[in-house]
This record gives C-alpha cells, sequence and structure tokens, in this order.
DNA sequence: TTTGTGTTTAACAATTTTGTTAACAAAAGT
DNA sequence: ACTTTTGTTAACAAAATTGTTAAACACAAA
C-alpha cells in the first residue's frame, strides 16, 4: 500500500477504531510505522490530515446508507440487509461517529458543504409507506430511524464503560452485541 | 463559588456540554475567567484536572442511577421517573458519556477502581422479576438496558451529525428530542 | 500594625507538538 | 547515461502547551 493510503488508514484505525482521538501527528506516524515528516508531504499539515479523514468518513457513511437503502426490495428485506451492513461497519469502525461529532464540536464548523443524505429522506419516504400500509406502527418516521440507529450503534459505542458498569468480560460483551442484530429487527417490527 | 469550584464547572461545561474534548488548559481559564496559573495551583497538572473531572462524571453518572433505581415503586412507574430524570440530565450534559469513553480509550486505563453499578445490578434483577411476571418481553435483562440507555442517549448525542445528515432545524430537532420520553415508554412496554 | 495564610498573577522555563528545510534516494522520463 | 520528478529522512525552527516560581495581593488573626 503506498505510504498516503497507509498513513490514512492507520489514521482512521486509531480514530475509528481504537477511539484514540488525542493522537498526535507522531502517534500516528509511529503507528503506521512512517517518518512523521511524510505526514506533512502529504498532507501539508495536521488539521488537513484531519479534515481528510472527516470528509472521508462523512463520504463513506453517507455511501454505506446509499448503497442499501435505495434498493428495491421488500421493506423488511431491506431492513434486515441493512443491519446487517450496518452493525458489520460499526464493529469494524466503532468510533466513527463520536470522531465525527468531536470534529463538529471542536471546529466551530461554518462548512457550508450539503450533508443531507438523500438515501436518509428516501428511507424516510418508505417507512412512511410502511406505516400507511400498517406493516410499521405509525409515527414520525424519523423516530423509526432514531430509534433503529440508537439500538444498533449504542451499545457498541459505549463498550468500555458498559463493561465496567455491568463488570461483564469482553468475550461476553461480544456475545451480546452479536445477539441484539436479530432482537432488533423483532423490536423495530413489534 | 469559589475558582477551584468554578473551574471544575468550566471544565465539565467544555467537555460534557460543548463537546469540546480537545480544551487545553487555558482554553479552560479563559471560559471561566481565571488565570491559567490557578489551575496548576488547585490541580497541580493538567491531567490532574482530567483525572479529578472523569472520577466525578462516574460519580455522578452511578449516584444518578442509584437515587432512582433503588426506589421501592411499581416497575412502571420507576421507569417512568428514570426516563424523566436520565433524560435531563442527558440534556445538560449530553457528551458526558462520550467524554469517559475518550478518556477510556485514550489512558491505557489500568485502573482498578470497581466500577461496577449495583443500582444497575439491582434493576437488572428487577426486569427479570417483570419478565416472569410477563409485563415485559422475556429476554436478557441487559437487553432491556442497552435498548432503554439507546433510545435515550443515542439522539441527544448525535444531534450535530444527524442535523445535517437529515436536514433538520435545531428548535425542530429540540421538539424531537421532547417528544421521545413519551415514546420510548411506548416502545419499551411494547 | 504586623504577621501569617491562602489566593492570584505575570514572567519565565521546560516540554511537547507541529511545521520547514535541505539533503539524499529511488523511480520515471528523455 | 543523465535529468527530472517523486518520495523519504534527519535536523532544525517555530509554535503551542504545560509547568514553575516568586512576587503581589487580600484579608483575617494576633
Amino acid at each position: 500500500m503506498n505510504k498516503e493510503e497507509l498513513i490514512k488508514q492507520t489514521a482512521k484505525d486509531l480514530f475509528f477504531n481504537k477511539g484514540y482521538l488525542h493522537a498526535t501527528t507522531q502517534e500516528i506516524a509511529d503507528a503506521a510505522g512512517v517518518n512523521r515528516s511524510l505526514i506533512n508531504y502529504y498532507f501539508r499539515s495536521r488539521d488537513l490530515l484531519f479534515q481528510t479523514v472527516y470528509r472521508e468518513a462523512v463520504e463513506s457513511l453517507k455511501s454505506q446508507l446509499d448503497k442499501v437503502l435505495y434498493d428495491k426490495i421488500p421493506f423488511k428485506e431491506k431492513l434486515n440487509i441493512f443491519i446487517d451492513v450496518y452493525m458489520k461497519e460499526l464493529l469494524k469502525y466503532p468510533y466513527r461517529e463520536s470522531f465525527l461529532i468531536t470534529e463538529i464540536c471542536s471546529k466551530n464548523f461554518a462548512l457550508k458543504e450539503k450533508k443531507k443524505s438523500a438515501a436518509l429522506a428516501h428511507f424516510l419516504k418508505e417507512i412512511a409507506e410502511e406505516m400507511e400500509k400498517g406493516t410499521l406502527k405509525k409515527g414520525d418516521p424519523i423516530h423509526f430511524v432514531f430509534d433503529l440507529f440508537a439500538l444498533m450503534s449504542f451499545p457498541v459505542i459505549m463498550t468500555p464503560l458498559y463493561q465496567k458498569l455491568l463488570d461483564i468480560s469482553k468475550e461476553k460483551y461480544k456475545t451480546l452485541i452479536a445477539e441484539r442484530k436479530q432482537l432488533i429487527l423483532e423490536k423495530i417490527f413489534n
């Protein structure tokens, strides 16, 4: 792998997987096994590396939504696939969203970039239709989306804390998370 | 308010409320309107300030659980109160848990402190009883707890990101969050 | 008034982190 | 072969952040 890509991937691993949001350029370079100057060579500055990683995280997040949510397959099946795909990604990159939040909060993002996800908008419509049909309990589709993402993401994000508070072993916690896909599907469809 | 307390409160405001996890001692001092040296005077070092804030956050988290979860009142009523209390705290300190996670991930916490929450353990038992009684759908009580906290916390934590992805105004988002207390109760009790 | 004690501050020192440069190596193009 | 471009490194410079010190301050007690 070329080093520019290696640096980015390593940064993502530290941020999104290890949850190490305070990583310095030196730490990133060390983790990648490259000279720190290479970071400046490829990205100019620490800040630009962060921006790049940020942008790509939003992109991949949106493209993941796109990939599944536009499919013309029955709703229940779509949800099944979506939960599967999204939870796999969550286990790979549990802290991706946390990183995004932290970045948004730290910079005073005056960014005008349109971040709106058309796929989500489309998904919301589909949910509304299902509610009409009676497949789903009626309500604001946004709450359905809230519920869905919350049930998938939160226990994963909170792993280190809940492990302590509940005094659960790493292995047991993993098992619990693995069980959730099925449970969420059941819960969502009442 | 004495300045030691002021510094702590300000740090908490930056971390837990503003989500500004990268705050430097200077920024904390500025926000508190005190001289930066005072932070060293009262807390010795940046790291000790962080440790103090961390410890108190865990303490207050656990004491909040304690306060409600031990009450000897009917389960449904207890849950009603608990959601109310917890969500109020969430709106005050949306990023408290995020801060804890970030700290746990960044230090290689070899901390031996027992963090286990007895209140949560007690709550888990109560949930199990309710499941026996048939008030709640049977299953692992831990998943019930996961669901409960997820539904409360996640939409709050993700506010800045979801506002963008869903293209929702701050006001509208607030309204949505406010609606959730009732929705969660309904969802939890099927 | 003076003395003592805790608080606050500015100036300084030390450390950490980031950014730059110039030299060197490797690869690609001619 | 040699020239140019691209990649890589170490050494240095600059900036940002943290920690220390000593003096000034406030104010109550002796």
